[in-house]
DNA sequence: GGTGTGACCAGCT
DNA sequence: AAGCTGGCCACAC
């Protein structure tokens, strides 16, 4: 147990995004909560700054901030790709914000490793 | 090895 | 109610 782990943070976080089922989304907050610190919402965003370099490509549009609004659409290749993703889906999107966000919203579950 | 940065969150004014 | 500030930690230069 003490040995520390050679995974990235980044690796814990695509992890972690890999297993949003499809149609759901959840927040940064929660996935930083699930990795020990719930303040450091902010390595997850980071985190997934990068995540275009991760191989497979994330859902990183199931990603989205605690209003449930899709403020990472700007990183997508086009401002309204983030959006047709979630709707394609099933997941509505209205004035980039999703609709019924507490209703898809999925919480990670599991191991947090 | 210090500094800066970041797709956030919560609290204060 | 809405806007601003600080804090938080990992990674690149």
């Amino acid at each position: 147990m003490g040995h520390p782990e050679q995974t990235s943070f980044y690796d814990k976080v695509y992890a972690m995004v890999r297993q949003i089922p499809r149609g759901r989304v959840t927040t940064y907050g929660a996935i930083a909560a699930h990795l020990g610190s719930k303040q450091s919402s902010r390595m997850v965003g980071w985190a997934m700054n990068h995540s275009h370099k991760a191989d497979p490509s994330l859902p990183a549009h199931r990603v989205v901030n605690r209003q449930g609004m899709l403020t990472g659409k700007h990183h997508f290749g086009s401002p309204t790709m983030m959006q047709q993703l979630l709707e394609n889906e099933g997941v509505r999107v209205a004035d980039d914000r999703v609709v019924n966000f507490r209703e898809v919203f999925w919480q990670p579950r599991g191991t947090a490793s």
